[in-house]
DNA sequence: ATGCTATTGATAACGAATCTCATTACCGCT
DNA sequence: AGCGGTAATGAGATTCGTTATCAATAGCAT
């Protein structure tokens, strides 16, 4: 028995607010979301949650201007998303022929697993006329 | 002429440094090269250049690990990244396909400026077989 | 040359992420 | 249920990449 896993209530809580959070969200603000709604969890712990929701393939993370960002990952609805530079309001796009492309040149190149970051930024179309 | 831009040893040098690197090199390792090589360039002058070259589309740029990295690029060129996640190595994919799509994509839901990120993340072949 | 001002660079400041370590509490065992 | 070891927590300190500050420098038009 090298590791053992322990079960947490704060584990729980980053799922949990991770899951019901719309879009990439950075574990600070996870944190002071979490600490808002009442929580005690501490932002080290956070961070440790996110990572290993990240090195399990239950949390996608992404880099933005030097800060990594997660989101809950749901194996059966996989989906990429079309972000607003200025206001941050988030679509939700399907995308199975990039899927399948990002795929095959993984393949092609002989890279094995995969796993690929699509994202789409601009400003939406209230933005655009201001 | 509201801005006037001069043209400095220091920008020239960073240029030159940049397109003699092999691969991405980090702002820091870019400035200690230079110093190495008996410059006595600042490392904020070594980020305020790499930042212009970057908006001016003469270098690409990516985060990894929460630092940027840079890279020279030839002009016209739009390309994406194959990253290895165990040993960092980088391969250029060219994917008008993808282009297109989000080009598309952000059109039909009425956005302006689209800009995308599309990286993808794998094991090389040589980190494969470990 | 001269004046204006963009640029530089040493250093301070900032922020994200990690580390430290005493305390807490999960979990297998009896 | 109670115990013991030990993984996990969390407040604060620390590291490290990046940006801001601001006096001194140097590019460029005249």
């Amino acid at each position: 028995m090298v590791t053992m896993k322990r079960n947490t209530w704060q584990r729980e809580a980053v799922r949990n607010a991770l899951t019901q959070s719309e879009g990439f969200v950075s574990a600070q603000s996870l944190h002071s979301a979490l600490r808002d709604a009442g929580s005690s969890i501490g932002l080290a712990t956070v961070y440790r949650a996110l990572g290993d929701l990240a090195g399990a393939g239950d949390a996608d993370s992404l880099q933005q201007d030097g800060e990594s960002l997660f989101r809950a990952c749901t194996p059966d609805s996989h989906h990429h998303h079309l972000i607003c530079r200025e206001c941050g309001t988030t679509v939700e796009i399907k995308a199975d022929a990039v899927e399948q492309w990002a795929k095959s040149v993984a393949a092609e190149h002989g890279f094995t697993e995969p796993h690929h970051i699509v994202d789409v930024f601009g400003l939406c179309r209230a933005c655009s006329s201001t």
